[in-house]
DNA sequence: ACAAAATGTAAAATATAGTTGACATTCTGT
DNA sequence: ACAGAATGTCAACTATATTTTACATTTTGT
């Protein structure tokens, strides 16, 4: 399933998944993986992302993600 | 650091660290790690653990754990 | 329509999360 | 003091998160 809250802050933000990447020290593919469903990211890094994206770990990443 | 929030919410529901474990499924040595700050959990370990004490990522997660 | 940027995706390699088994130490109750 | 439970820790192993390279597709601006 999708991570769109993740996504929609990211666009909030005007950043690219390369952007965002760089900013949080990890490939392209991890954060496409990441908002795609396919990874299960690593606390730290869910860390990295709220704070790069100014969010916290539960309005990010809290409950079964979106829809699929 | 360690992660005395978790511990803390361990004991509140009177728990082993082996009782945890198993109802998280991981072994009783990554909840250990968890707590000791040794290890770097994925987020769905995480959102287990919190489903199990009831509490959510932010009061267990969030922010640079615990002195160490 | 076109070019450039952003995104989706895949295979092979590397780093690290989590397991298993085993033993030492500390805590708790009696 | 003693026994049993809970915790700390270590080494070798397995599973999987993340990287790198590379290419196809989709979006966006002009």
């Amino acid at each position: 399933m999708k991570n769109l809250r993740l996504k929609a802050a990211r666009a909030a933000k005007d950043m690219s998944q390369d952007a965002l990447a760089s900013m949080c020290g990890v490939s392209r593919q991890t954060i496409n993986g990441i908002e795609k469903g396919d990874y299960n990211p690593t606390i730290k890094l869910c860390r990295q992302i709220c704070k790069v994206l100014d969010k916290t770990l539960d309005e990010l990443f809290w409950e079964d993600e979106e829809e699929g």
